[in-house]
RNA sequence: GCCGAAGUGGUGGAAUGGCAGACGCGGCGGACUCAAAAUCCGCUGUUGGCAACAACGUGCGGGUUCAAGUCCCGCCUUCGGCACCA
């Protein structure tokens, strides 16, 4: 009998040996090189999550199999630990940011450990140490010498309980995202990222990528691009006149545009108030929209509303005719030109519009729909163009082709493309974050600091709570903030406003390659050996966010000759989120939280790991379950237990080995471990049947699971082995002439049903699968219409 | 509203157009045990039948095919993401 099973001991005893013979952290240039990712933690107080075990097990599954099959790899780990909730936390517990940060990732680490991650600690990173932010600082320098980076006074979303200006996308739906409160707009000089700029490039570079398909298309519907033209309609204002540019997909329909709309923010309307008529209405509708929140301004199908504004009048410059022009807050200042010239009749919006206030809709796509009664809204729009002179009979494509060119004749108008994504609010007015080293010089304006004084590290505040003003912290540390400026010498202040979240996050992965290099992003060599991340397996809720922002990092470091790669990452995996037993979401208020500790303390790691990957498919959120972790410990025991039935060799013509290799090997490449699991439970399933295991098997089987379960795997190999290690050994390779079996049993279907079976050598040809079925009897008195056989799968047979 | 993913037993979930329900959980039965737990073995979609077997079965309605969970057309529901984007 097998000596029994100790998890607790063999567990400690191999996490004692990989870490303290850095099993890991040997490197060996000659070989080909691996390198996967996982998206760094935030080490948040609560520790290790059982998400976190999700996200990670699948590249440690990879990275253990590829240290198997001979690569050299790189599968590191860090913490991205500035941001808000160790900030609040600090602030509530009345520590300082460092020291819980560094309590925090002591803890993580020692989860991590306890789990058996086979991480490279040797190049672990911390993106609040000093020598790390000097390089997101230093990135940032480039950009602001490069025009990327610049400071404007916009509306900012303002949360009046964090007091922090927020990024668009933290105040979705006009709700903070860090503590749920409603967001105010507020004006502020802030600064932002020019990430419009790498658009384009953000969208064709996706096309080489190993991206799911959902993935890109997230990401490609997040940029938005879109194609139309910019049209001048003159305005009349006074004696004067004002070239007032609108932004339109569908130049051709201007035919149809009885109004104008411009946004409540609109310059037109400072510019020229003086001839507006009815001045109060306007204010009060002005002043209405600016109060509304942002979440309210975006409720669709909500009421139209809106001003006529008289003492203005807009001629269409296609037709010449008079248009009247309208103030209303279903058009937003910060997409297009914050202006639009309204064709109610294909377009819902317009056509809501035009019917509260009364206005002309005039058809010019036909359709059979009576645009009087509901509006034609051919988005991509099919349908040949009416009531348009110039475009007449045309179909939508050559009718814009056209238009764009007349309106180019004449001076008007011009093609023109347009993004939703919005240049990246840079800037948090919060402590806990990268300072921004830029100085603000009476005299020289803006002045970045000079490379050789970064890292300008963050000072050590006694109190680092915001303030209510929305200016930072910082700015109450007067030491820190004055300086002088490194051009002229003359007394200056500092940025006080520091990076955002994201900002350490952006080029992590290029650490990774030289954590410790003071004088490079990233040491050449290194770059040129690593490259670029083969596989980098995170959460679908980064995909929008850390996903673009970190290529757009990476493309600007290529362009400025820091690396040489367009792309950082060659393959992304996202994993589903592990839900509570109850289906829901984990969350403390639900009590459903499962704590990764709790498991490994009852069952083990390789119990806990092996569960989380056979859990269900591992893209799709699954729900936990503890009955589904005795079935995981009772597979663990029951592969220790093979030890019982081993000879050296034994009659295994019932397990097709090489197929069992295959299988394994393409389920891990395709993160279906669920799979590989099952189909290893059903060879064990055939054994423990047999009763007897040959070492071959047990070998084999090992080295399959020594990626998922390494502590128990490396345990048997060595006993079984006298005393070698599994990590040393060859991760198993099949043999494909192997993989069928020489007999097959058929299926013969008669008219699609099952009917029977018959047993033939494989690559059998139809006749003699024919003269088996024929033996069956199931054909007598039928006659045979049609024999469809698929070699060594099935055979059907259509007969009366 | 738009984009995406999904809907299969009591349950988590498997199925390059080729035997639906692999594998796990749960349940039932048996072996071992004084007994229980653990372990091992068997059964387990529904209906009818003692049984062999038959019919029906992958959200709903049509279709293509020798063959459909899978492909096509039209719906319903759930979950994610985006959202007055001109």
């Amino acid at each position: 009998m097998a000596k029994e099973y100790n998890f607790k001991a063999v567990e400690k005893k191999w996490q004692d040996y990989w870490y303290n013979e850095k099993v890991f952290e040997k490197y060996d240039y000659s070989k080909p090189k691996f390198y996967g990712l996982i998206e760094f933690p935030y080490p948040s107080g609560a520790g290790l999550h059982v998400g976190h075990i999700r996200a990670f097990s699948s590249m440690e599954v990879i990275a253990r199999k590829k240290r198997l099959e001979g690569y050299n790899v790189l599968f590191p780990i860090g913490y991205d630990a500035f941001g808000l909730p160790t900030e609040n936390y600090a602030m509530q517990t009345k520590q300082h940011p460092r020291l819980v940060t560094d309590k925090n990732i002591v803890k993580f680490e020692e989860q991590l450990k306890k789990i058996g991650y086979s991480f490279c600690w040797d190049r672990t990173i911390d993106t609040t140490q000093p020598d790390y932010y000097k390089w997101t600082q230093w990135v940032f320098l480039q950009m602001f010498k490069k025009g990327l980076a610049y400071k404007s006074t916009t509306q900012v979303n303002f949360c009046p309980v964090c007091k922090v200006v927020l990024a668009n996308e933290e105040s979705q739906g006009g709700i903070c995202d860090r503590c749920g409160a409603e967001v105010v707009q507020k004006e502020k000089d802030v600064w932002f990222l020019r990430i419009r700029k790498y658009a384009d490039r953000l969208l064709s570079g996706l096309e080489g990528l190993q991206f799911p398909e959902r993935i890109k298309i997230e990401q490609q519907n997040w940029i938005g691009k879109s194609t139309g033209a910019d049209v001048t309609f003159e305005v009349k204002v006074g004696d004067g006149k004002y070239p007032l540019v609108v932004y339109t997909t569908r130049p051709d329909t201007i035919y149809g545009a009885t109004f104008l709309v411009v946004s409540p923010e609109h310059p037109l309307l400072k510019e020229h108030f003086d001839v507006v008529e009815n001045k109060e209405e306007v204010t009060a509708y002005q002043e209405q929209a600016k109060l509304k929140k942002e979440f309210d301004r975006v409720q669709m199908n909500k009421d139209k509303t809106g001003i006529k504004i008289e003492g203005m009048v807009a001629i269409n410059p296609i037709t010449g005719a008079e248009i009247p022009l309208f103030t209303a807050d279903y058009v937003m200042m910060n997409y297009g030109t914050g202006a639009i010239m309204a064709v109610p009749a294909h377009d819902k919006r317009d056509w809501d519009f035009a019917k509260k206030f009364n206005l002309p809709i005039v058809e010019v796509i036909k359709s059979d729909v009576d645009v009087q009664v509901e509006p034609y809204c051919a988005k991509e729009g099919a349908g040949i163009m009416v009531n348009s002179p110039l475009v007449n009979g045309l179909t939508v494509k050559p009718a814009i082709k056209k238009m764009i060119e007349e309106m180019e004749k004449l001076g008007v108008g011009h093609a023109k493309t347009d993004y939703k994504m919005k240049d990246w609010a840079f800037n948090r007015q919060r402590y806990w974050g990268e300072p921004i080293p830029i100085i603000n010089c009476p005299h020289c304006g803006q002045v970045p600091m000079k490379e050789e004084d970064l890292p300008l590290v963050l000072p050590d505040l006694e109190d680092f709570s915001p303030t209510d003003d929305a200016s930072s912290p910082l700015s109450k540390c007067t030491e820190w903030v004055n300086t002088t400026c490194p051009i002229c010498g003359a007394p200056a202040t500092r940025e006080t406003d520091t990076m955002p979240q994201w900002a350490g996050s952006s080029w992590y992965f290029l650490r990774y390659m030289s954590p410790n290099d003071n004088e490079h992003i990233v040491t050449p060599e290194a770059y040129k050996y690593w490259g670029q991340v083969d596989w980098y397996n995170g959460g679908m809720e980064h995909v929008t966010r850390h996903l673009i922002y970190s290529r757009f990092w990476n493309q600007f470091l290529k362009d400025i000759g820091a690396i040489t790669h367009d792309e950082p990452y060659l393959r992304r995996s996202t994993q589903g989120l592990i839900l509570g037993s109850d289906g829901e979401k984990m969350s403390k208020s639900k009590g459903n939280v499962v704590n990764p500790d709790d498991v490994v303390n009852a069952y083990g790691a390789d119990v806990l790991r092996l569960f989380i990957l056979f859990i269900g498919d591992y893209e799709k959120p699954a729900p936990w379950s503890s009955d589904g972790i005795k079935g995981s410990a009772r597979f663990m025991n029951r592969f220790w237990n093979l030890q019982d039935m081993l000879v050296d060799e034994c009659d295994t013509s019932d397990l097709n080995l090489d197929a069992l290799i295959k299988k394994v090997n393409d389920d891990y490449e395709a993160c279906k471990f669920n799979t590989a699991i099952a189909f290893v439970m059903t060879a064990l399933n055939t054994i423990y049947a047999r009763g007897k295991v040959s070492k071959k098997e047990l070998n084999t089987i090992c080295l399959l699971l020594n990626p998922v379960v390494p502590h128990m795997t490396s345990e048997m190999y060595e006993i079984v082995n006298d005393g070698a290690k599994i990590n040393e050994q060859k991760f198993p390779v099949y043999d494909p002439a192997k993989l069928i079996a020489d007999v097959v049993e058929i299926p013969v279907q008669i008219m699609g049903k099952v009917r029977g079976r018959v047993t033939v050598p494989a690559g059998s040809q139809e006749d003699a699968v024919m003269e088996k079925v024929k033996e069956l009897g199931l054909l007598d008195g039928k006659q045979i219409i049609k024999v469809i056989y698929v070699k060594d799968k099935i055979i059907n047979i259509v007969a009366k």
